[in-house]
DNA sequence: TTGTATGCGTTATCAT
DNA sequence: ATGATAACGCATACAA
């Protein structure tokens, strides 16, 4: 039975019995219990998603993708924002990390499986696909600087979770070192409410930026809802996208297309980062050699309305 | 073994056994066979949670609570949006769906399987959790009503997956007919292009809308996004909100609070929900009776700034 | 208080 | 071409 309805068949088998357990398995309504399954297999056919950002709309697109991904290819998907419990033995085949190379925690939790990571990275890393933000960002000024804009400020909310390095920073900090631009920073680190909503947070230091700076003709935003709440503070201080300032932000979430105006953003690669970590952890997972060189996807800009030449 | 691990002991242990097991375990850092334990236990626990809208900030903040609530309870959680696969003997205890109950196709494939729904019900519905849409859509028609319009439109975008009725449509009109409003109703069948984006779906909607009737002084929007289409549609028209007309939408996700103006919205129980049914599911697989009522959760408006009295 | 045996539903190996 | 049987790793009922 088994091997007739997993086709396959070492030893000839007669076609009459072929048929009749294939018609006794419609008649019950059999389908195969896949613990006991993954129990003798060694193979459980799911690959764990971990991510800590479940309502990112960044996160959506990814597991979108990867669910997608997963079901072509005969795979299942179990998602957690707790990597202790899925990584436990018979769960899943493989893991699917939306978190840096470089977590030790999640390294050790993930011993034994094969795993592959999808975050930004500036140059290829083994087992971990996805994107530069460092080029993103160079990108970003590169289009500032080409529209003439010198005085900047580059808004970056909260940093204290971003490791290694910020790359956003430092790659939009090089181009306009390149050019000559003078380039005001927008964080916070302490007041603990700013940190939550980041609507608020860019809302809030784009409000303090135009107090302080009055030169400053263009804002680039490390993500969509920071730059929507800059949006709020400049059109709050009378003056105009992209009139007056130029805003640029990053991610181009569903937020960049339905702004007013919409907003100019570097498209991160996430969904086809997902698909590929998925074709990739699972044929590493069905061959069994675990060295994945790493890939690093383009970065693009999208062009809309929020920028504009001096 | 297990029954310390377990700390199942219906018979007394030596406390000595007991530590030495326990430092075994610890030493070669022994973590049980998930799949193993299922075959059994009968028991994976694991919940399955199907959606087909996996990129809807609304299934992201369900996501997000019944991750949590399953995690609490030491359940995890399998997602697809394929239900067939998911619902496989040994893969998971329950099911969750984001779904309406009336779906035949739904209910073949979770036959044997505990199963909650999570969506709008005007009555409560066995093993169906949610809130009302017509409750919801009176109210908003309420709120309108209440700040004199009388001359209002819906704007539902299409309607041809919405079963068994549109009752936002059916809530928001019987208010207009108790106070003697006219409505005109915005929707699309044909157009395919228009359906797949909710946000260009809105903008073409309310544009088509203002040439054909300078009446309207109100929007009901079936959803955040529509009403982001429809608040640009009516600033290109010059007309501002809500100066001139006021929006009120549906589901209160991220969007409304990050628009220009922010958007009065009505808040749908989504992550209460998803919690709920997350701990009734549980609930309902441990101890083996089957037949939950159906809870339907309040609605509330979360006045912003997108509407005003005539 | 501790040890042993059986079975969960598969797959895979070896006899017939 | 078909049938029988041993694992897989665990929980549990039962024997010691």
């Amino acid at each position: 039975v088994s091997r007739i309805l997993n086709n396959k068949m070492p030893m000839p088998i007669s076609a009459a019995t072929i048929e009749r357990v294939r018609q006794a398995a419609r008649d019950m309504n059999y389908s195969p219990n896949v613990a006991a399954r993954a129990l003798v297999t060694r193979r459980s056919k799911t690959i764990g998603l971990f991510s800590s950002e479940m309502t990112d709309p960044h996160f959506a697109q990814m597991l979108e993708s990867v669910d997608e991904t997963c079901r072509g290819l005969g795979y299942h998907l179990a998602v957690s924002s707790g990597m202790r419990s899925i990584a436990e033995p018979g769960r899943v085949d493989g893991l699917l990390l939306l978190a840096s190379p470089d977590r030790e925690e999640l390294q050790a939790l993930s011993v034994g499986l094969p795993t592959i990571y999808v975050w930004h990275t500036n140059e290829p890393v083994t087992n971990c696909i996805g994107w530069s933000d460092f080029d993103g960002a160079y990108k970003a000024g590169q289009y500032l600087s080409d529209l003439g804009h010198r005085n900047v400020a580059i808004l970056y909310g909260h940093c204290d979770d971003e490791r290694p390095a910020p790359q956003k920073l430092a790659g939009f900090l090089k181009v306009m070192e390149k050019v000559g631009g003078s380039v005001s920073n927008c964080w916070s680190r302490a007041a603990s409410s700013l940190l939550e909503d980041q609507f608020e947070t860019g809302y809030e230091l784009t409000r303090r930026l135009l107090n302080e700076d009055g030169k400053v003709t263009a804002i680039f935003a490390r993500n969509d809802l920071l730059a929507l709440g800059a949006l709020k503070a400049i059109r709050e201080r009378g003056l105009s996208v992209p009139g007056d300032i130029s805003v640029i932000s990053y991610n181009d979430t569903i937020h960049a297309r339905c702004s007013e105006p919409t907003l100019t953003s570097v498209r991160t690669p996430i969904a086809q980062a997902g698909a590929l970590a998925a074709q990739q952890l699972i044929q590493t997972v069905e061959s069994g050699d675990r060295v994945f060189p790493g890939i690093v996807l383009p970065t693009t800009i999208i062009e809309r309305d929020s920028c504009r030449s001096i």
